[in-house]
DNA sequence: TTGTACGCGTTATCAA
DNA sequence: TTGATAACGCGTACAA
């Protein structure tokens, strides 16, 4: 933990030569020296403290990643494939940018301002977010801010959010339900806001383009607590006589679902048609394989990341960015006459 | 971004004053002008300014939780189930705790030291560390550190290690499977050291126990890596045969492993017995579930940063702690005469 | 009980 | 080309 002050004490010159030499400004400093305290940097292993270098400077180089947990959802927010994949994502691109990332995971979005404050963070990852959260963190923070997955007009003035054509994705799985013969479909989700919202949307909106009807008893609500879980599941397997297929707005719920119908002698594809979303390693594994809707979430947290950091360089981007999503036919959708 | 100086300017006072009912300091500062500063504190919201208070305590308040990946094993680690739950564990033990967690992911020892340096994190938790790694690390940081799941006699000298009997959790399996008439059981895993090592040791020992030799055609390896991984799988496949049971050495694996035998026409448990390592999700969604080895890893991440937070108190910790595992009997496996 | 003054390690300004 | 010195915001020893 060698200082700079230190450095120029043994070299016998000023802080002001070491640290002009440490930032490479040239012109400023003599050839001779600057090989003089090069050597020695290299010597004495010399690493900054971040903490001056910050309160000098007045920043940071964290950019937070702050997860909003929904209380009713997990136990374990991070459990779920698709945040972790996320993360690694964004932890990938904030490093070699030379930034670091602060994870801070929090049910409580007061709690999340105050972290974000205390750490004078540059820029502001947000995924989870409901209702206005985004904009009252961004009121208060004059910090750049990216959103993950956040449906919200108003939201826009105030951050760039990165989503997905949700609505599309789910609009063309749909489709190909409809054209494999299926007309009686289910809807399963546990939520009919943001995300959830868009998916049924297409969902809906598909169903309308074939003249099918839209009934609220299509939709199947499913309860992701642990402690909820067999119940929900119970129901939805009792109910899912009425239907030929199922759409789920989740790979991780459709393959919860299809456990579920096996256990209880009902064969997918064979009874009942399966269908997901998100496409990550549970559907992939599964066998009969998922059939499902793909979304590239790495690249969802590398566009996030990426984004935030141009802002930072002071770039203007745009502030609704949608990533495209892809039909993945596998094996639990059947052809019906 | 209120500073104390303003505050204390504005309320005609020091920052002495200030600071101290800002930590509590009672007795040292009387009731009245103690309500006063709270109010305004509480109007104003102020937060304090870590990198000046980081600065001069010489402190940080920050657990850096460094993961080194594998760079033949990922290409992105933090998808692996086994590594979000643990940063699921550790992240919620160190927030509340008042701690900070810094995730770092590095398959370079330097850049995860490099860092460490440049933060002055109060602690660190290590996972993912080969050979000497752990001690390295530890010599050059008087910092208290903990492992995860690090084979190291020489490095319990240095660190604390959080770890898993893991040759128990194999013996037990390696046994059940031969009380059910299995006696030609592979062993599948893609490398032989570390844990893996472990786990290897207590299979032979188990097998050893029941007088069954072993050979090292025994030994099944898979290459994880996507490129490799269906060249490794179709190998594997074809040399099924040669056994009544194998042992995979993770959930992962063992699901990966069902997914290709089913693809090839080979049925679990009809064919072939295969079990797992870890009891995650895949297993437990998986049909036939999985008969499989449980660890409780949520409990081995907060186990990890509950044990490095003693030691920041100062606190003498065991130098070894190992967690206990569980056989979880599910479907895959079948009893032969 | 309250206030003054200094140090933490770095960067930046300005003078030499 | 180099060197003093102030500033960043906080905590604290010591003085009042």
């Amino acid at each position: 933990m060698i200082t700079i002050k230190e450095i120029a004490k043994q070299l016998n010159m000023s802080t002001t030569t070491v640290s002009n030499v440490i930032h490479g400004k040239e012109g400023e400093v003599s050839e001779d020296t600057r090989k003089k305290v090069k050597e020695f940097l290299n010597k004495v292993d010399y690493v900054p403290n971040i903490n001056a270098r910050n309160l000098a400077q007045n920043e940071s180089k964290i950019i937070g990643l702050a997860l909003k947990a929904r209380a009713d959802k997990y136990e374990n927010l991070i459990m779920d494939p698709f945040v972790s994949e996320l993360i690694g994502g964004v932890e990938e691109t904030i490093r070699n940018a030379g930034y670091f990332m602060m994870l801070y995971i929090s049910s409580d979005i007061g709690e999340i301002m105050r972290h974000v404050s205390t750490w004078n963070v540059d820029g502001l990852i947000l995924f989870g977010m409901i209702g206005d959260d985004g904009i009252r963190v961004s009121e208060k923070y004059k910090k750049p801010i990216v959103c993950i997955d956040t449906y919200s007009i108003e939201g826009l003035k105030h951050f760039t959010n990165v989503g997905l054509d949700d609505e599309q994705g789910s609009y063309d799985m749909v489709s190909y339900l409809i054209s494999q013969g299926h007309r009686k479909i289910a809807f399963l989700s546990d939520n009919q806001s943001g995300v959830d919202f868009a998916r049924l949307t297409g969902y809906k909106k598909a169903l309308k383009d074939a003249r099918i009807r839209y009934s609220s008893s299509n939709f199947l609500q499913i309860h992701p607590k642990s402690d909820d879980l067999p119940g929900s599941l119970e129901e939805i397997c009792q109910r899912s006589k009425e239907f030929s297929a199922i759409m789920c707005v989740s790979d991780l719920y459709a393959v919860t679902l299809i456990s579920a119908l096996t256990d209880r002698g009902i064969s997918v594809p064979g009874d009942i048609s399966i269908t997901g979303f998100d496409d990550n390693m549970l559907g992939q594994l599964h066998r009969p394989a998922l059939t499902t809707v793909h979304q590239d979430v790495k690249v969802k947290g590398v566009t996030a990341a990426a984004t935030l950091l141009k802002q930072l360089r002071g770039q203007r981007t745009a502030n609704q960015i949608k990533l495209p999503t892809k039909l993945i036919i596998r094996d639990t959708v059947r052809k019906i006459n």
